[in-house]
RNA sequence: CGCGGAGUAGAGCAGUUGGUAGCUCGUCGGGCUCAUAACCCGGAGGUCACAGGUUCGAGUCCUGUCUCCGCUACCA
């Protein structure tokens, strides 16, 4: 198929500050362990990398907040994800994490190589410190008022009201999201690589020699590269993570995105002292990279540069990246504890590893977003793996152990018909081939289906048990033929489903065999003697199931309400005094047209009747509103919305977290009353 | 706002270069009884998000619109 001698597989390296959840199972871990498994059945050599990746600013953040180091934090998570890969059966070759000792020294030396070849640009620019917590502040850990709308909770980087692209001194009175105190700024020194530099070659070595890169993938290269590409800054102002290896550089460190695709070298390095250059510069090393969908511009972009400046290492071949695994339809998030953690799991379901297996590379999100559903995995257990998969080979074992005490009975003269079944293993297995190769797992998957399909079938026309007392040379070939396939079944399963392959192989009474086997009719020899029958999966009953779905309901918290928004800058009594402010009542209500927010309303102040345009939609219906009391700031300016002129603005208090309520008087008065 | 991805039977998904819309699950009917009420066959069910356009012919190509996701805290 092509002229790779061996494969580096890596897989995006989870970030230690909680578990490992279904999502990241299903959008790398699982298709990265197939691909890998199935290399290894094929004889190919083949190295799986992975590791925790443990800087970076929500680390020291989370640390804070529980009062431990960022030490504590990352070495509690890096033990539960280890520990739960293992246990799942993600077959890395080494799985180590960036806080290592050799990290450290490649990505320094990485770093040190770069800025030696005066590859980087230096630039210093004033930022802001928050002197309370002692260090700089990330653009997203600023808070101030948006210069385009006055939104009080922008970032510092954007404005999630009005959208608008900010930069931190831009915003107006800004606070520090970590401390709350008013931050300070300071110039600090960083060092950036100029992508735009590398600009015509990634044009040209993704857009020219990689159209097969996957869909997604590519329409996100291409439209960075045609939006032009910008020096990035390859350091932060912090103390934790690799130290910038220059001097002078104190308290600084290499930006995550620089220090953790290095760590894909660094624990090759660590598994192969002596032996890893063969992996990272022979150019007949194929090297994939599997990661979710939001780190494609790293992994495509930035890291390939860095490589690139650097010299002498191999660049990916691809960079097979998956979308995202929605939970019960609502989207995985660690905050709100919504998500399926894959400790837990393994806990709750012992030895059924492989049905999550199944299921989640069954509806892996290979080209949009899926759901996984609990509903859904019992269906695909039941309907699936039970039915189909562990009937087949239950149905064949317990007919040869009745007919000819479990052992492989002779295959006589074949019909048309049986010929025609065993043709069609060697046609499931190169689409299988076909498919796992260009990254379809789930359609591989389905393939592996379709050999059980195909057993369930032959029995169901060829009906060895009606012919039992008949014609025992046909029900021989019958089932010789029914137990080859069988055998096939644990090839083609074996990237998939390791456990339930080597329970199989038990109960055939035979070891492991190659990928060349799959597709031979005479893997089973005859008068070979199988061990008794045995399910190889469970059905899973409705109580399992309500149990897990009460369990994520009762674990699901809320999102955390924010700070309330600091006090604006000093007014006078005059400014207030300016204001006048009145009870008025709706009288009518109606939504303006196309669009959200807005309600067109009919007001009486006592004064007169006015037209006012509210932002509320999104709290009030129009016939909760109507007849209610509010209060007005009647001097407003009118001004014009969606073409209807607006006289006023009804008075709401507003939670950090965006829920609005009206205010109003304590008990209704008349129209027109001011307040004061 | 911008850029990228996605929208196809009740559910989950395929649809390679335009050429009779498919698969799995569910559902309905039939068959079988070796098997974990499992298996096999058949039927019903789709305006391919919406609106235009190109073409002899559009799920597929072009234009516009809508919705969801990512780029953008946590995060694959």
């Amino acid at each position: 198929m092509n002229n790779y001698k061996r494969y580096l597989v890596t897989s995006a390296l989870p970030y230690a500050n909680g578990p490992v959840h279904i999502g990241h199972l299903a959008g790398v871990y699982v298709p990265a362990d197939i691909y890998v498994r199935y290399l290894r059945l094929r004889g190919r050599e083949v190295k799986f990398i992975g590791g925790s990746d443990e800087h970076g600013v929500p680390i020291t953040i989370k640390a804070r907040k529980e009062g431990v180091t960022p030490q504590d934090i990352v070495d509690k998570y890096h033990l539960i994800i280890k520990d739960s890969f293992e246990r799942f059966g993600i077959s890395f070759d080494i799985y180590s994490r960036t806080s290592s000792k050799i990290h450290h020294q490649t990505a320094s030396d990485f770093f040190r190589k770069l800025y030696d070849d005066g590859i980087f640009i230096e630039k210093t620019t004033a930022q802001y410190y928050d002197e309370e917590a002692g260090q700089f502040l990330a653009d997203r850990y600023i808070v101030g008022t948006c210069p385009q709308c006055g939104n009080e909770n922008a970032y510092g980087d954007q404005c999630e009201k009005c959208g608008s692209t900010l930069s931190p001194t831009e915003l107006i009175n800004p606070h520090s999201a970590i401390s709350g105190s008013k931050p300070v700024l300071r110039d600090t020194t960083h060092w950036y690589l100029p992508l735009d530099r590398y600009e015509p070659w990634l044009r040209r070595w993704i857009l020219e020699e990689h159209r097969e890169w996957k869909t997604n993938v590519y329409g996100q290269c291409k439209s960075w590269l045609d939006g032009g590409l910008q020096p990035r800054a390859v350091s932060r102002d912090l103390d934790w993570g690799v130290p910038v290896p220059v001097e002078g550089a104190e308290r600084k460190v290499l930006y995550v995105w620089f220090d953790a695709p290095i760590g894909y070298l660094s624990n090759t390095i660590e598994l192969l002292p002596d032996d890893w250059e063969r992996w990272w510069k022979d150019e007949e090393t194929k090297m994939v990279h599997f990661i979710g969908k939001d780190n494609i511009v790293f992994h495509c972009i930035m890291f390939p540069a860095m490589l690139k400046a650097h010299g002498g290492f191999i660049l990916p071949d691809n960079v097979p990246a998956n979308e995202f695994l929605n939970l019960e339809n609502d989207k995985i998030s660690t905050s709100r504890n919504w998500a399926v953690w894959l400790h837990e799991y393994l806990d709750e379901f012992p030895g059924k590893e492989d049905v999550l297996r199944y299921v989640l590379c069954a509806n892996a999100p290979e080209t949009k977003d899926n759901d996984f559903t609990w509903n859904d995995f019992q269906t695909r257990n039941n309907s699936e793996l039970v039915a189909v998969f562990g009937n087949f080979v239950n149905r064949a074992v317990i007919l040869t152990h009745k007919y000819f005490e479990g052992r492989v009975p002779p295959r006589n003269t074949l019909t048309p018909y049986d010929e025609a079944t065993l043709n069609e293993i060697p046609l499931i297995k190169q689409s299988l081939e076909n498919n796992i190769e260009t990254y379809h797992f789930r359609e591989a998957l389905k393939d592996a289906m379709n050999l059980a399909r195909l057993g369930n079938k032959y029995f169901a026309d060829t009906e060895p048990w009606r012919l039992a007392a008949t014609d025992r040379p046909r029900v021989a070939t019958i089932l010789n033929i029914a137990l080859q396939i069988c055998a096939n079944c644990a090839i083609a399963f074996e990237p998939f489903l390791p456990f339930t392959t080597q329970k199989l192989r038990y109960i055939l009474a035979k070891t492991a065999d190659s990928w060349d086997a799959f597709g031979r009719t005479d893997i089973l020899a005859e008068a070979h003697r199988l061990n008794e029958a045995q399910l190889l999966f469970d059905k899973i009953e409705d109580d399992e199931i309500e149990k897990q779905k009460a369990k994520l309901k009762a674990a699901a918290t809320p999102p955390a309400m924010p700070a309330p928004a600091p006090q604006k800058n000093a007014c006078t009594y005059d400014d207030f005094m300016k204001m006048d402010i009145r009870t008025a009542t709706v009288l009518e209500a109606e939504r303006v047209p196309k669009t959200d927010k807005l309600l067109r309303l009919k007001i009486d102040t006592g004064m007169d009747i006015r037209t006012v345009v509210s932002g509320i939609a999104e709290h009030y219906s129009p016939e909760d509103i109507v007849g209610r009391q509010i209060c007005l700031l009647a001097n407003l300016e009118p001004r014009k919305i969606k073409g209807i002129e607006s006289q006023g603005m009804i008075l709401m208090a507003q939670q950090a977290d965006g829920i609005m309520r009206i205010v109003r008087p304590d008990e209704p008065l008349v129209n027109g009353a001011t307040v004061c």
